[in-house]
Parts: structure tokens; C-alpha cells; sequence
DNA sequence: TCCTAAATTGTGAACGCTCACAATGCATCA
DNA sequence: TGATGCATTGTGAGCGTTCACAATTTAGGA
């Protein structure tokens, strides 16, 4: 005879919402009721089928949620591929998908979500096919799109097209989609104000990549600081494409001459480790000849020598905020449009008064 | 009237199997056979269904095929939950939580599947329902344990309970689990060797926490070393909980005398950079005073001034492969046992001779 | 006390797929 | 030529939940 697991509760293999009703002595849909907290449920009725999902440890089966029409309490996340698998084989770890799983595992565990990955290419087709499919695999709850996707139009109206709920982080506002990100140009605005504060009168923004439409936002910020107060400074741009040897390269051509910036300001932690890297070759000391201000602070930036001077992107709340919205409107609730989180300059060992 | 989008396949909504049955002119159950690439189907048949499935652009819901008693399509990985968090909130990131999304990632999307990470609490019962709970909520096909998880006996009793298969990484092998692990002794000992070598003589192990069996593990080989050929050499062990501030603080201790210890061997790349700080702060140059090896190899590492020498460990690999492995299994395949991947002495700028 | 409306509970069907099994087709062999 | 067996295809049922709706109970007011 089979082992008379069926009998004990805990132990059995696959305890149903049926089994819950029954134990309770009411109906699948009362039991549904209560797991989904629908309001009309007599109280002596609710604890008794609380009672019985506790002893009988039920927890109700996703897929078939899903089956029912329910939510899939999923939410996806999509990162661009080729720059994230380049970073990887590399060996140089991507800290913003760290600190993306850390908001938004934070946010969604507390609503019972899950958060799931997929890299998607920036070709406009596969793209828009590579997230089709995994709409129609997965059908998540909400979907939230990280630069450069986060700036395409056409993965935006398919989202739109299939009614999920989408999150942009750092990119331009969009109709009906719920807009993360921080203020890219005060951000740099402030950094460069830094900058000529301390006295500097030539400065570099080594910049990503125009397809991320934060190197704009930042780059009008760094320039409207120039021309604003910059008694004279000077403004130059570095293209850097997010990439240590490439910005290396660019940096070492921009340091020499006698007009060599004495500031530069970087869109991110990577470039600013190649600057770091590029000056220690030229002799060059950092701060006492160059000044430095990064973008991102990932954690190794503290660890460098000499720390690096930093905005602070507030990824994980970012992609918490994105959670949270995306999970309220599912939840029936009125999307919220847009939010600006604080970042915050790190001042660190990088930045000083220029000798020159 | 409606918009006529029902009529052309690739934009309709929710385009099902029996879409894509009636297109081809054959049953649903035919379409699942090529799907699930089952072998007896006519090629002619199959080429005709494989035609319609791309003309309307149908992709099987992953819910739906859970409900027909089909694979799940996840990998479900859990990951201790305080050390996690604990790293999080100090802003120091988790790298090994970004390898393993890059292992797990790169491997699971080959075969189709997702990757779920979960936070799990250390206490044995919170961890047993916590885990119960998600098993039964999501179904996944395999659950990767990590450590200290990859050494409970009772989470893994309730995996094979559940017959879910189950790998475990860096841990003492388990009957029923994949094992998949890198020579922790074997690194420890050439890592040891490597400073012998170099002329050391008082050796210390930074150690990380003996709920961790590789620090065991480790602590043998490093001991196994300094007797083999060790010529006279001391060894001597300071506590370091695989924390900063309490690594520093053990250290500063540590160093202090004229029999301080000239090289460390530290258990992971935040207590390292707990010895170059303390190192610093004492007066100590690294490599000249203090060698210094650590394990574990964060992107951040090769940045720090010095960089740092490392034993390398192969994160993402061991994710992959034991996504490989779980797959495998629930495809019918034969479980293979256990695997050790290679770890790699990366020799950067923190070891030399000593000078003493 | 009875009627009406609101609150509470229950019932069939559906979601999209796979399972087990049944039915058909086709080639092979005697 | 007919049976035999394997390869190929189709059919009904079921997975565990929710939906829409129907049925019942309860409370409130005249």
C-alpha cells in the first residue's frame, strides 16, 4: 500500500485549494477569495480557511493563477545585451544588474513578486521580437526597460499593444509608461559646479555614448554649469563609449599640451578607473594635476586610490520605485507618472584645487 | 466594429496552440509533439507546423504548459539572505550574486529557461517553509543551494521529498545533489605554496566564518602546506567574518609586534581590502611589509592600488553548470555526480619577497 | 412581519497546455 | 494477399486557479 502521506497535511505533496475548502467546509471560490483578500468574506468564514491554509501549509500554485487569469506576479527586467555580456567576459561584473536585483527583489518579494531577467540585442527587430516572445512566454505582470531600451519606441508601443504595465529607467518621459530616473543634468551640473568652485578653469566631461540619451541630459548639465558661472572656463568633450580601453585611449590624447584639461568629469566609474590608469602612466597625479568626478560610485570605486570623488546613482531604489508602481497598477491602482530620485555627490580623494 | 487585428497572425493578442493547430491543419497535440521536439513526427508535417508557428509568431504560455504537467522552465537559486542583504545595505554589492545571474543567465537561456533568485533565511525552520513555499508556488525544475543552504541536510531532504532536483555549490558532497565546487584546499595550499616560495616564513589565514565549510576546507590546505614544506614556517589564524570592520579590527590585532605575521591569506576581497586599509594605517607597505593573497577575485580587485593577487574563483561556472546539470535531469538524463572546476592564481602586485 | 437590497457563498466554464490512450496510416513479412 | 507491427496522428480528460454569474443568507426598513 502507498505510504499514507495523504494523511498529514504538511508533508503532502501537492495540497490544492480544494483540499483547503474541504478542510474549512466551504467553497474553491471562498478560498480564492481569501488568498486574493476580496473584502466580502464573513470574518469567522476567513479565519477558518486562514486556519486551514496554516495547518494544511497551502500555498497556491503560480502557473495556475496564471491559468485562471490571474496575475503572474512576474516582473521583468531587460538589460541590453551586447554591453552586459561584454562586461561580463570581461571580467568586470556588471554592478548595476547587482544593485537592480537588490531593488527590485527588495520591493517585489514583499508583494509575493518575483523578478526575472532577459537580455535583449539594441537591433530594433530582434529586439522588438526577442520581447514579444518572452511577453507571450511568460506574460509578466510589468516589464521595466533600462537604457538604451528604455529610449525605444517601438518596444514601448508593444508593450502599450499588449497592455503591461512599463517602467523606463533614466530615459526621456513617455506616454503611459511609468518614468524612473534621476536628474541627470542637475547631476552634472552640480559636479562641474564642483569643479569651478575649487577653481578649475579647464574641464573634460568624458562622455558614453550618444545612444544613451543620459549623455545629453548630462552633457547639457556640464554645459549650462560652464557658461552659467564658469568665469571663462573651458569646456571640452572626451568620447569615452562607456569602455576602459577606448576612454584610456581618448584620455591619454586629450592630456597632453599645455592646455590639457585639468578636471574631467566621467559618465562612468569604468572610464574614470582608465583615467586613474591613463594619468599614473603620464605621470600625472590625481587630484593634484587632474581632478576627477565619476558617475555610478559601484562598490569598488571606494576601494580605489585614491577614491574616487562621485554621483551616486540610486539604482536599487530606482528599480524598486519601478517595482512598486508597476505592481500597483496591476493591483488596479492609478498609475502614478514620473519620479526623480535624489542622487548624491560623493566627495571623495579626486577633486581639489587645480596648481597650475 | 473592432479592429481587425484577429486576422493577421503576427500582432493578434494571444495566439494559442490550437492557432497554430488549425493553420497547419493538424491536431494541438501534434503542434505540442513538435514543440517539445518529440521524434515521431512526419518531417513534411513538421515542417508545415514549424511554418505556422513562425507566420503567426507563436510562443507556448510557460503557465500553461506548467498546468499540463510540463517542465516549469526555472531554475530556482537561493542565497543566504542576511550575508546578502548585510552587503547590500553597506553598499558594497554582492558580486557574486552578478556571477551568477551571469552564469545561471548565459546557460539557462539556451534550453529555454528562466532563472529565479530567492532570499533564505539561515534559521533551519524559517528556512524549510521558506523554501517549501517557494516550491510550491513556483514549481521550479531545479533549485540551486548555495552556501551555508548548500549545507543543510533538511532543505535538502525536502528537495528530494518534493523529488525536485537539486544542486548544491562549494559544499561536501551529498548524496542525491549535483555537486559543483572548486578545490578550496588545493587553492589554499598553492596560494600558501606561492608564499613559501617567495621566502615567507609567519603566515597567517584571515579566515571567514566556520559556518562556511570552505573555510575549513581552505584552513586544511593552507595548514597542509605550511607542514609539507614549510620549513619552519608559522602559521597562525585570525577571525575575520568575512567582514570589513571586523576583519580590520582582528588584523590591526594582528599586526602588531615584531613576530607579526609578513603575508595573509585572506578568505574573500573585502577583508583584503581591510589589509591594505589596516596596512595603511599602520605604516605598512604592501607588497614590501605584507603579502597579501586573497580569495575569491571581485571585479573591483584589479583596480585596488595594489591590485591585488587572487585566487580566482570560477563563480559563474559553477552556476552554469549546475544549471546545465539540473536541466539535464529534468530532461530525463542521467544525473551526473559532482564536479570540481579549475580555479585560477592570478599573481597581481600584493605578493613579493619579504624583507625581513 | 414581510419585502428589498446588500452581503456572502457556491457553481459551471474557461485558461492553454500535456498526459494517457485510442485510432489511423503505412510498410514489412510470410 | 492478409496479417503484423511500428510510426504517426487525434481525442478526451485533467492540471489548479479565477472568472462571470447564480444562489443563498443576512440585515434593514416599512
Amino acid at each position: 500500500m502507498a505510504q499514507q502521506q495523504q494523511q498529514d497535511g504538511r508533508n503532502r505533496l501537492n495540497v490544492t485549494i480544494e483540499h483547503v475548502a474541504e478542510a474549512a467546509g466551504v467553497s474553491r471560490q471562498t478560498v480564492s477569495r481569501v488568498i486574493n483578500r476580496h473584502p466580502n468574506v464573513r470574518r469567522q468564514v476567513r479565519e477558518r480557511i486562514e486556519a486551514a491554509i496554516e495547518s494544511l501549509g497551502y500555498v497556491p500554485n503560480l502557473a495556475a493563477r496564471r491559468m485562471g487569469g490571474a496575475k503572474s506576479f512576474l516582473i521583468l527586467a531587460i538589460n541590453d545585451r551586447a554591453r552586459t555580456i561584454e562586461n561580463w567576459q570581461a571580467g568586470r561584473g556588471n554592478d548595476w544588474v547587482d544593485q537592480m536585483l537588490y531593488g527590485g527583489m527588495t520591493a517585489c518579494e514583499v508583494h509575493g513578486y518575483h523578478m526575472l531577467f532577459e537580455l535583449v540585442e539594441t537591433g530594433v527587430d530582434v529586439a522588438r521580437r526577442k520581447l514579444g516572445d518572452a511577453l507571450s512566454s511568460l506574460r509578466p505582470d510589468g516589464v521595466i526597460l533600462t537604457p538604451p531600451h528604455s529610449e525605444n519606441d517601438q518596444l514601448i508601443e508593444l508593450l502599450a499593444d499588449r497592455k503591461i504595465a512599463c517602467a523606463t529607467i533614466g530615459s526621456s518621459i513617455r506616454e503611459g509608461c511609468v518614468g524612473v530616473g534621476m536628474d541627470e543634468a542637475g547631476a552634472a551640473h552640480e559636479a562641474t559646479r564642483h569643479l569651478l568652485d575649487l577653481g578649475h578653469r579647464r574641464v573634460a566631461f568624458l562622455a558614453g555614448s550618444s545612444a544613451y540619451g543620459n549623455t545629453a541630459l548630462r552633457r547639457q548639465g556640464f554645459e549650462d554649469a560652464l557658461s552659467e558661472g564658469g568665469n571663462g572656463a573651458i569646456g571640452t568633450v572626451i568620447k569615452g563609449d562607456f569602455n576602459f580601453e577606448r576612454a584610456a585611449d581618448a584620455v591619454a590624447e586629450a592630456l597632453v599640451g599645455k592646455n590639457r584639461p585639468t578636471a574631467i568629469i566621467s559618465e562612468n566609474d569604468e572610464m574614470s578607473f582608465a583615467v586613474l590608469h591613463v594619468a599614473n602612466r603620464l605621470g600625472l597625479s590625481v587630484p593634484s594635476d587632474i581632478s576627477l568626478i565619476s558617475f555610478e560610485d559601484t562598490p569598488g570605486v571606494r576601494f580605489s586610490v585614491p577614491p574616487l570623488t562621485a554621483i551616486r546613482q540610486p539604482t536599487a531604489a530606482m528599480i524598486g520605485q519601478a517595482c512598486e508602481q508597476l505592481i500597483a497598477i496591476r493591483a488596479g491602482e492609478q498609475a502614478h507618472g514620473n519620479y526623480i530620485l535624489p542622487y548624491e555627490l560623493v566627495v571623495r580623494s579626486t577633486t581639489a584645487t587645480p596648481c597650475d
